[in-house]
This record gives C-alpha cells, sequence and structure tokens, in this order.
DNA sequence: CATGGGATTGACT
DNA sequence: GTCAATCCCATGC
C-alpha cells in the first residue's frame, strides 16, 4: 500500500489536482475505489462556494491544502471534496465517482438494492457507499485511521475525457470535468473533449 | 426577517 | 421525462 499523497501534491493550482486525481485512489476504512471522475472550483469561478467569499460553511475551502471539504447538498446529499492551493485561497476538486475496488460488499450492504453501478458513481453516491459524512468535514486528509484517504495510482496515467461541469449553472462554459475515457463507473454522460 | 436556489438522487408517470 | 425531499446560506426588503 503506497504512502497518502502529499500535502505538497494539493497545494497547486486546482485544474491541475483534478485531472492528475483521476486513477488515483480514495478510500475510508474496508472500503476503497478508483478515483475516474472529479471536478474542479476555484473561488475566481462563479460555481464555487468560496466565490462567495468565507463563511460559516466555507470557511474548510479556504484552510490547508489536502484538508476535506464536505457539504449538504439539497439537504439531502453528502458531497465530499479535497481542498487544494495555498492557504487562503478557496479551492477544491469534487470527487464524483470512483469505481470500487475494496470492499464492495459492505458497499452493497450500504446502498441496498443498488446495482454494483449505482454502488458510486455520483458524488451524493460514493460517499454513502465509502461512508464519509459531515463528520470528516475539514479534517486533514493525512492517513489518520478513521478518515477518508487519497494513494497515487499505479501504472500509467488514465486517457482524460473532460468537458462542462453536472450540475451547475454558473461558469458553465468552464470544462472541469474530468472522466477516464471508456470507464464505466463515470456518473452520467462522458464528456466529449479531450484530456 | 422572508424568500429562493442549489456541485443530487431516486421514485413515479 | 417529471418532480419532491430538505436545509444551509446569500440576497433583498
Amino acid at each position: 500500500m503506497s504512502a497518502p499523497l502529499a500535502a505538497g501534491f494539493f497545494e497547486r493550482d486546482v485544474v491541475d489536482v483534478a485531472r492528475e486525481l483521476v486513477g488515483a485512489t480514495l478510500a475510508l476504512g474496508d472500503c476503497a475505489g478508483r478515483i475516474v471522475e472529479t471536478e474542479a472550483y476555484d473561488e475566481t469561478e462563479a460555481a464555487c462556494h468560496a466565490h462567495a467569499g468565507v463563511t460559516a460553511r466555507t470557511g474548510p475551502l479556504f484552510g490547508p491544502a489536502r484538508h476535506a471539504y464536505v457539504y449538504l447538498s439539497y439537504g439531502i446529499h453528502e458531497l465530499f471534496n479535497v481542498v487544494t492551493g495555498p492557504e487562503g485561497h478557496g479551492a477544491a476538486v469534487l470527487i464524483r465517482a470512483i469505481e470500487p475496488t475494496e470492499g464492495i460488499e459492505l458497499m452493497r450492504a450500504r446502498r441496498p438494492g443498488r446495482r454494483d453501478r449505482e454502488l458510486c458513481s455520483g458524488p451524493g453516491r460514493l460517499t454513502l457507499a465509502l461512508g464519509i459524512g459531515l463528520a470528516h468535514n475539514a479534517l486533514a486528509l493525512d492517513g489518520t485511521p478513521g478518515r477518508p484517504v487519497l494513494r497515487a495510482g499505479e501504472g500509467e496515467s488514465p486517457q482524460l475525457l473532460s468537458g462542462p461541469r453536472i450540475g451547475i449553472t454558473k461558469a458553465a462554459e468552464l470544462p472541469w470535468r474530468f472522466c477516464e475515457r471508456d470507464n464505466p463507473w463515470i456518473s452520467g454522460r462522458p464528456p466529449s473533449g479531450g484530456g
């Protein structure tokens, strides 16, 4: 098992981090998966929560890189992000889909009645499958047991597709969604643009 | 202080 | 395809 991705990996431009996180591993406890879809959010564009400045909700976005930002979407779904860039700059990568690699039986138990493809193909789905929740918000993702952790992928870098982010109305023109090409575990339809 | 809108999902027509 | 669930917070009066 490789070491957790270093804090320095995340202390860079959020778009670069989002692109390079495809193919990495996200794990919590006995469950893990290969990241196959991400999106970048930055305070300089209106779709990012950090665009409106520091609030009680968005505080973690402006904190240290490699910390978690977990928030409640539509009052129901808990969405998991990793904070990027220098402290004081609000930016994060949203993890939108993973391909289950470990603990799939526990994932099935957590999401009864779902097909395997529906376990982790969506930002609100993968948090349920892995057991990520608001309790993990603002925590450092440094490998501490009981917290989510990100590890480098193995082998060659995956081929990427990029396109507009999903489910937003502002700054919808930015091609900041990244998916692994030909991977069936992504959410929704694959984007049409190259990496 | 009242209102409206989400970085979504799943059930239903 | 359509739509409700449910809550934080930004916006406007």
